[in-house]
DNA sequence: CCGCTTATTTGACACCGTGTAAATTGTCAC
DNA sequence: GTGACAATTTACACGGTGTCAAATAAGCGG
């Protein structure tokens, strides 16, 4: 798989980056990656060894080059717990269209393939976590609008901040990625928010 | 394509569907369908041209067989805005977990072909077209939730009724149906209905 | 300049799933 | 029987993934 930090290689992520986050990304076969990356189509497999494979690494890369870990952390600097609600709403809300085209194909090919699956799940795992924290931190407010544990609270929250329902919105009903923000923000806060006491 | 009320393309239909509403009904093949109608695999090409005619055509059957139309129509007979909401909700979201593995296979085959995503966009209209109606009583009765258009709200409620969240809650998160329909519901009255005037 | 190593290219091929085609058997109606 | 039709068997073309082996560059120490 040839060393770590090989040019081609970081070649090859760029592209399949590309052609991903295309318009018209729907169909990335591995010749047309490979011809993109100014490379043979035998290259791409010396450096990754399945299809999967690859798009693992770009995801990594691209969240690499993105910080998202950066920028999802900044959210759990808010210190009330309906701060931290909001900033990571925006925070991961903001992220989803630069990964877009990533994220679907990832997610098509776990259909077929346990790695890209699991790199999946994982990804799912970390924003759920996010939404743990913000959701335990309005528990320890009292500000959790009642009537749900705090599982419910995230597995709930973690549902409305899918991408599919970016995707939905955005791309089916052609929302704007701002009106996206308001109107799911506003949603996050009128399932997760209890009314201020008093 | 003989004639439509064959004995054996209903065999092939039903056991399509029976594979596709499998617990792992991730891998569809023709072949596994010909072998489980007890039926060669040509016989299968014989009725259904593509393997996108035949999964459009199980839908329908499927459709057919459940009755969708009925029970999505009764939400209608429902006076106020507020009781034609829930009942949507109860309707669409009681008649996911039936039609699940199909409309996965449908989805899934949308993102490579015309015709099927055709027919899923087709589905996505109607239920649209029942989220429209719902809003739209809700509007008449001065009880939509102020700050969005009918439109918009249209759009919002769609997107939550969406077979991705359904999935993601249940088969994921692990919730009951029963579950499922309680929190589902809430969010919809949360994001959808004004509080009663006065 | 030689020989060694490593990256890449070239071309061929196996596998699998979809879809097409042709020849064959069985089964009814008339 | 003859004709029409349903289904079977066998074979093959195509596209995309993944494998393999041999040829070609490019770097570097001697």
């Amino acid at each position: 798989m040839s060393r770590e930090g090989s040019e081609t290689r970081r070649r090859i992520l760029d592209a399949a980056w590309e052609l991903l986050e295309a318009p018209e990304g729907g169909e990335v076969r591995m010749s047309d990656i490979a011809r993109a990356a100014g490379v043979s189509r035998q290259a791409v497999y010396l450096h990754f060894p399945t299809r999967a494979e690859l798009l693992v690494a770009v995801t990594r890369h691209v969240d690499a080059v993105k910080g998202v870990d950066a920028r999802l952390a900044a959210s759990r600097a808010a210190g009330s717990g309906e701060a931290r609600l909001d900033a990571f709403v925006a925070a991961w809300g903001g992220y989803i269209p630069e990964i877009h085209g990533v994220a679907r194909a990832l997610i098509a090919l776990g259909r077929t393939d346990a790695a890209a699956r699991a790199a999946w799940e994982g990804r799912l795992a970390a924003i759920r976590e996010g939404c743990h924290a913000a959701v335990a931190a309005l528990a320890r407010d009292g500000r959790l609008a009642p009537g749900q544990s705090v599982e419910e609270a995230t597995d709930l929250l973690s549902a409305i901040l899918s991408v599919h329902n970016w995707e939905h919105l955005t791309r089916v009903c052609g929302w704007s990625q701002e009106l996206y923000l308001r109107r799911i923000g506003a949603l996050a806060r009128q399932a997760m928010l209890a009314p201020p006491p008093g």
